[in-house]
DNA sequence: CCTCCTTGGCTAATGGTATTAGCTTTTCAG
DNA sequence: CTGAAAAGCTAATACCATTAGCCAAGGAGG
């Protein structure tokens, strides 16, 4: 029998099918083990436990979604890089629902997942220095970047948005919102 | 063996203690009727399922959050009302996190859950109406306020904000952007 | 080329879970 | 007082995570 020559990154990569493919909630060790052609208890070898690759999957979810708000605010400043920072997470977001619905409810210790989500965060520190934001003040300005875009995406991902209304539109007058803060 | 008198909302009641107790994520069937002190199949007689308990536990929690920020905003209008109803919202969160993080990611359908969660973001509408914020425009609003309402506390919840900046003025600054858009 | 040992896979077993089936007893309407 | 619906129960099934212990693959050193 030949090696399935796994690693917990491959883990990890099977798992991020899985996710992809019927929604975190369905994401098992079982639906794992069989999507990477390998029994169940093989998959202890790479990872320690469902609740651990959980985590994992949602590290490596913020770290594509730090690497897309990063790249969206390249060569902007101000309110128009906040503004493409705040797309950027949304769009990611609508790109992959499930993906984005597995970050975590409450993970607050698991050390790569708290790294890449500041990662991912640490890119505007700069943007709202070149605005005059500084210290104290870019941590609140942060916080509420990062409630705004967060709260919307997962209001609209669990359908909560019923009334007619264009979504788009709520979503830029949020941001509109948000930036209007800005010196 | 006298009969223990349960019915669905009885079940919910255990439900919520459990939950309020350990947290969402082991809300279980054999929680809920160990503390019920009845068998676990016996549940089945009240509720269908699980996952319908689930939603069940948060049409409860939604009801209970909407009559909080109902009462908050009594008396008020304006910006003023708007702020009121998100600390309110936010009170509520702090006060009962476990219920608070057993809102659905993904609950769109269940009726009652959609109903109560309407029911508590309705009260913005004559609110904004007396501004004279109206029809689209209400509703654009009422999605920003809820966004950043529910965005903030579900960071909050997580043990999102690592940075030492005092999270109360995070969000009253978030409340100011926000409130600053009312005509 | 052979040997050995680490590593990654396996099967078997355990305990917890939801859920269904079918039985018994309570309780209440008539 | 009687019967039937409702509410409890036990037993059984199927799935899941996790652990223990075994076996083969495959590279390092001779």
């Amino acid at each position: 029998m030949p090696r399935a020559g796994l690693s917990p990154d491959a883990v990890v990569d099977a798992a991020l099918e899985v996710t992809d493919a019927n929604g975190p909630e369905t994401l098992t060790l079982a639906a794992v083990a069989s999507h990477a052609g390998v029994a169940t208890p093989s998959l202890y070898k790479h990872i320690s436990s469902l609740a651990e690759l959980r985590l994992m999957v949602a590290a490596r979810v913020a770290n594509q979604l730090g690497d897309a708000v990063t790249a969206a605010v390249l060569g902007l400043g101000g309110a128009k890089a906040v503004a493409a920072f705040m797309r950027a997470w949304r769009r990611y977001a609508l790109d992959h629902p499930p993906r984005y619905r597995s970050i975590p409810q409450s993970g607050g210790d698991y050390a790569p997942w708290v790294e890449a989500s500041q990662r991912s965060l640490g890119v505007l520190f700069p943007i709202l220095d070149a605005c005059g934001v500084t210290g104290v003040d870019a941590v609140h300005m942060v916080r509420g970047i990062r409630a705004a875009a967060h709260g919307f995406v997962v209001v609209q991902l669990s359908e909560g948005f019923q009334l007619g209304a264009d979504v788009d539109e709520s979503y830029e007058r949020l941001i509109a919102a948000v930036t209007a803060s800005l010196p």
